[in-house]
DNA sequence: ATATACTTGTTGGATGCTCATTCAAAATAT
DNA sequence: ATATTTTGAATGAGCATCCAACAAGTATAT
């Protein structure tokens, strides 16, 4: 489905072409399209440099072509928040999905689903932030990103409720829910900050939180205890 | 020092003047009017949105006042993230260094001091992520954010290390304060975001973190034990 | 099949607006 | 009188949007 990953600095290169350039390409494809150029470029150049052209240029295609698939700059903007939301929410469901009934599963399945190549890559998380940056000033992308966190913190918070009861923890769930899901936000600040942080560190420390919380559930590294 | 603080909807209200519009105003009293003013105009309008105009108009000066004290846009915006930036290390500093010699006591001022009253604000959490939100593609905005976080991260880590240290903790240090550091990053996120968390519900979250994380040292709503 | 109208995509330049910057003149200090 | 600070309007660059022409498919007619 996505084409573009790597993401070498190369300059000119445009996406590899659904269709090519070649004229008549299917409606949903070129609109797919013309999203992924749009997380390219910001998580680039960022929010305030990222020009109609500049995609347009990405993705190959000519200048007019934004305001024909999508009416304004803001309905691309619009409609690729919504993307990332979507592909998100669509693949932390799957992972708890997948993990079968035990609420330790569940939870190791969410926290592993949020450092999966998929959707933590520099590249999405840099389209993240961008989008986050401007939230607050803009209710659209506020309700977007609110609708996102919404029902996850709620498969979490009742996911550390649960382990509470299994193993009669001492601490107040809600709390430290509140305080799961932000750290595993903060992680991906980290990782998309730089700082020599990769992924796979990033995952162990959510782990080694798991390990302290539920000393019942999982071990200081994060693996299961039967 | 700082003139506004609780921040009302008020139109066009500018920032009580130091100095009033009286003209020469010291100069370094000018440029923190200015930086003040930034810092709102960030918070309510967003990095993109945020022009020299809103910001002049804000602190009830002329158009072409930025260009006289800071040469560029630019720049302004530089000095107003060096301005947050000193101004948090300042703080957290202070309560590092009047919080006594025991490990315990010194991480609770940390986290205490990353809810104060004085850093933890809307108007500056909502400035800092519009910083944020630009950083990966600014080298520039990178270096000062990233420099904000090296010393307080290791100053974190320290006191991990000698918590485990005292009480025998199994944690692996490394990977629990950096899930610790971004785990107060993420409250801050979510306290800007809204969502009807209060600075006093971020700050209850925390404790219950160091209450789980250390339980020789913290009691499950954090207070300290001896 | 081949020609003819019609729909859908695509292009690149024209248009007009917003904004950072510049600057000459005015105001205030020393 | 001279130096510093402030003003507000002029300038010009960059950008989103618009649009007229063109291209490529699709349906209908011959």
């Amino acid at each position: 489905m996505r084409a573009l990953c790597g993401v070498g600095e190369a300059g000119v290169t445009a996406i590899p072409d659904p269709g090519g350039r070649a004229r008549k390409a299917p409606r949903e494809m070129r609109r797919q399209q013309l999203i992924e150029a749009t997380i390219d470029c910001l998580s680039r150049r960022g929010y305030a440099d990222t020009t109609m052209a500049d995609i347009a240029d990405r993705a190959g295609l000519s200048r007019g072509i934004v305001n024909f698939h999508f009416e304004s700059k803001d309905n691309l903007l619009i409609a690729t928040l919504q993307f990332m939301a979507d592909e998100y929410a669509t693949h932390w469901m799957g992972a708890y999905d997948r993990a079968g009934p035990a609420a330790a599963a569940r939870l190791q399945a969410l926290v592993a689903a949020d450092f999966d190549r998929r959707v933590c890559t520099r590249r999405k998380l840099a389209a993240w932030f961008a989008f986050w940056g401007e939230a607050k000033s803009r209710p659209t992308y506020q309700a977007l990103c609110g609708a996102r966190d919404k029902v996850y913190q709620e498969a979490l918070s009742g996911l550390v409720e649960a382990l509470k009861q299994e193993a009669g923890y001492g601490y107040d769930a809600p709390s430290l829910a509140l305080s799961l899901c932000s750290m595993l936000e903060g992680l991906w600040f980290r990782l998309m900050m730089g700082d020599g942080l990769t992924r796979d560190g990033a995952h162990a420390a959510a782990r080694a939180w798991l390990g302290v919380a539920f000393p019942r559930h999982f071990a200081p590294d994060g693996a299961r205890v039967t």
